[in-house]
DNA sequence: GGCGTGACTATGG
DNA sequence: ACCATAGCCACGC
């Protein structure tokens, strides 16, 4: 991966996570496929540790791992900041976990269409939006 | 370059 | 449903 392509994967995170309706929540895995890298959940999740949502107006509290788990909520304070925050959107939350998880969670190839390609000669990733 | 470390996941018991 | 495992990949040391 260049840097030139991590920038825009970053940016393309910042996208996706951007456009999350309230109420609604995705995972690390979906937005990794949407991108066109399916297989860096992890550096998604890496980015939302840096994206200090407090004051990037990025509403990482909606991205949660595949199974609904609340698992970055230290992130967001030791007082249950991350869960507050999904229950005053409306969404259920009970031991770290979504309730209704099929139901709030919010498939991002299902809103954008992004043709996440990797052009054969030149290995080169592209993500355009239809 | 090796090695440990994650806001990760799919799978199998 | 819970736990362990193996695969994953960028980063920092």
């Amino acid at each position: 991966m260049t840097k030139e392509e991590r920038v825009a994967f970053e940016a393309a995170v910042y996208d996706i996570v951007k456009m999350i309706p309230p109420g609604r929540a995705t995972s690390y895995a979906a937005i990794a496929k949407a991108v066109g890298y399916p297989k860096h959940s992890r550096m998604v999740g890496r980015i939302m540790a840096d994206c200090n949502s407090a004051v990037s107006s990025i509403p990482a509290h909606r991205v949660v791992n595949s199974q609904g788990v609340l698992s970055g909520k230290a992130a967001f304070g030791s007082s249950g900041e991350m869960q507050a925050l999904l229950i005053s959107e409306g969404i259920i939350v009970k031991n770290n976990r979504i309730g209704a998880w099929n139901k709030v969670f919010w498939n991002p190839m299902d809103e954008i269409r992004l043709s996440a390609s990797e052009d054969p000669i030149s290995g080169k990733h592209t993500l355009s939006r239809q």
